[in-house]
DNA sequence: CCCATCATGTAATAACATAACAATATTGAA
DNA sequence: TTCAATATTGTTATGTTATTACATGATGGG
């Protein structure tokens, strides 16, 4: 079975950034971490976008809002919420992107557009998945799987039809 | 139906570099491009190790045979084995393999241990690949897929239970 | 020969990431 | 409360990965 990958369509975006905050902000105290000034901002900062920004680009938000100006600031933030699922890293991109399936365990999928750098994030299931199935054949025990699609979404293949 | 990936196990070493050089020189003179010495040299190198090795790994060692010693010099090397499918980028690492399966036409998934650093590469169909199955339900097209794998490779299991 | 194309080389810089250390805040015993 | 351990934020400096820009030399067709 197939997820069905969000981000190609457009949606409210008003309140989606303030859910998932504070869905972040319950899980981080159940777990007995903080989700600081500094991590929350930078968090809010992905959130606000449906594409991935670099270490650089977060640190220099998280610089205009009054928190330190030098790489270690943004790297941490970003460090702390992708150890604990809120973001994940786009190696393709060297980037960052706010996690679309916060809370559930999940291995993620990306597809990324070459035109309109969105970033779409699917669901899979870590055992029926591809990677999955290959560990299981060679005894190879996985830790962590990275699944990033190039390409061109939906929408900017309509563009170009047009 | 899932391919058996190579390079968990031992194999005799000597002679699949130059099979593998000598393969690469003739698809490109069949493509009408040039293996020059440089571009052979960076294949070589690469064919030699069965892990990843970064551009300031090749760079040192095209170096020392003579060749350029600025970035790029291993950069354009590899650019060039990657776009003919010779090698392959490993975005998880910042670096650069060898194919372990040139000729064919396909999209590669790597297991990569981070205990011993080998990099196992397993070809995959596109169409039945997980990624595929998700971009064909959303439109996606996809141009690359980046299939990577880190965990804990069969040989060192072995070592850990001992 | 002339020109376009490709290939190689260098210098300079950009982009991404971590190490090391200081200062402060929080936590949780004693 | 007091104190020590831990966690957090900050800075400086450095390391690592990658590209831009430009000069030089080779190749090959007209
Ligand atoms: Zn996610
Ligand atoms: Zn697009
Ligand atoms: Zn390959
Ligand atoms: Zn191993």
């Amino acid at each position: 079975m197939i997820p069905n990958p969000i981000g190609f369509e457009k949606h409210d975006h008003s309140h989606c950034v303030q859910d998932a905050v504070a869905a972040a902000d319950k899980k981080c105290r159940n777990a007995g971490v903080q989700l600081t000034p500094v991590r929350k901002r930078a968090l809010e900062i992905l959130l606000e976008e449906h594409r991935a920004l670099g270490a650089y680009d977060v640190l220099a938000r998280l610089n205009e809002d009054g928190y330190g100006s030098q790489p270690p600031v943004a790297y941490r933030a970003l460090d702390f919420l992708t150890k604990h699922g809120f973001v994940h890293k786009i190696e393709r991109l060297n980037a960052f992107v706010a996690c679309a399936h916060p809370g559930e365990r999940h291995t993620p999928a990306f597809l990324i557009c070459t035109e309109c750098h969105v970033v779409a994030e699917a669901e899979t299931e870590h055992s029926d998945s591809l990677m999955g199935q290959i560990a299981e054949t060679t005894g190879f025990r996985i830790t962590r799987a990275v699944l990033e699609a190039e390409g061109i979404c939906p929408n900017c293949l309509a563009k170009e039809t047009a």
